[in-house]
DNA sequence: GTCTATAGGATGATAGAC
DNA sequence: GTCTATCATCCTATAGAC
């Protein structure tokens, strides 16, 4: 079927993210993988390199994730798919969003760089919507959208649903064109 | 000198905050806290004993830390404090906050009913000055705290400090009486 | 209350055969 | 590339002496 090597990180990154770095013993990824223990050994020299394949990955997915917000040339648009992104994650983006979260912590990872993007082109949007101070609006916005994400993955999507409306409204958003 | 049993709590907590619960074997809290291993069992059962004796000065020490917050009656001075909570955690708090975000994530605890009572007077304070959606925004504004308080205490607190008179000025706070 | 010693099991990693 | 077998270490927890 697949390749064993691929199961191997995909398994692992659902494992991570559930349980932690810390948490997961290789012995658990192997036969959940199905696969002997010896072999993961043999792909990624130790469990931290078979963490940073999954964080190489994760760099890439990011960029893929974000990409329609930042190729957006409509600002209105660009804070309307920013606010909208929390609510919009799919059930099989779960892992990889929990993994992003739980590492922060657990390794303190800075997850900054990745989000850096996205918080450029927030405050280009709200230059070209001429708000005061678009530097600190950027960064506002992307702390209410990161702990919104928190509380979704942790807590479930319907905890955090009434915001979405109150947030489109803040920014003066129309519901949909 | 301090009692042991209350020196490996304080031991625990640090190492907890910095290196997560599962990051940290005992012996080497034993160790840091010039205690043999065993005692630490003696006293808290097992290692998970001796994280909920951690977790149960949390809940005391959080009420404490908001209770000058959830006493004001002035609303305008609960928002004051509110947004400038962040950027007045002391040095000696910052293991007790670390640790706070840390385990939201290692072990998946709430932490959310812990914040109620702030978020319960922030939803009072924006009804006072007739805020439109006063539950939402009390949400959003806890939001914004956590946020922040999470990035000062990861990145550090230059990082974050820009925000604060943006969001004071937001909220229309006038810079101190 | 506190320490020393140690059991018992899990865990990361390696060696060697296929 | 993959598996089996195995090792050395680490880690939680207990027993028994002081």
């Amino acid at each position: 079927m697949t390749d064993k090597k691929e199961q191997i990180l995909f398994v692992a990154l659902e494992l991570f993210a559930n349980e932690g770095f810390k948490g997961v013993p290789t012995s658990k990824i192997a036969k959940q993988a199905g696969v002997s223990e010896g072999l993961i050994f043999r792909h990624f020299t130790n469990k931290q390199g078979l963490l940073e394949a999954i964080l190489g990955l994760a760099v890439e997915k990011t960029k893929t994730i974000f990409k329609p917000i930042i190729a957006e040339m409509d600002p209105k648009k660009v804070l309307e798919k920013t606010i909208l992104f929390p609510f919009s994650i799919k059930k099989d983006e779960y892992h990889f969003w929990k993994l992003q979260f739980k590492l922060k912590w657990e390794l303190e990872l800075s997850g900054k760089e990745k989000m850096q993007p996205l918080i450029d082109k927030l405050a280009w949007a709200f230059r070209e919507l001429n708000y005061k101070n678009s530097e600190q609006e950027a960064v506002m916005l992307n702390h209410i959208i990161e702990s919104v994400s928190g509380g979704i993955l942790k807590e479930g999507l319907e905890t955090q649903l009434a915001l979405k409306d109150f947030l489109l409204n803040k920014y003066d958003i129309t519901p949909k064109n």
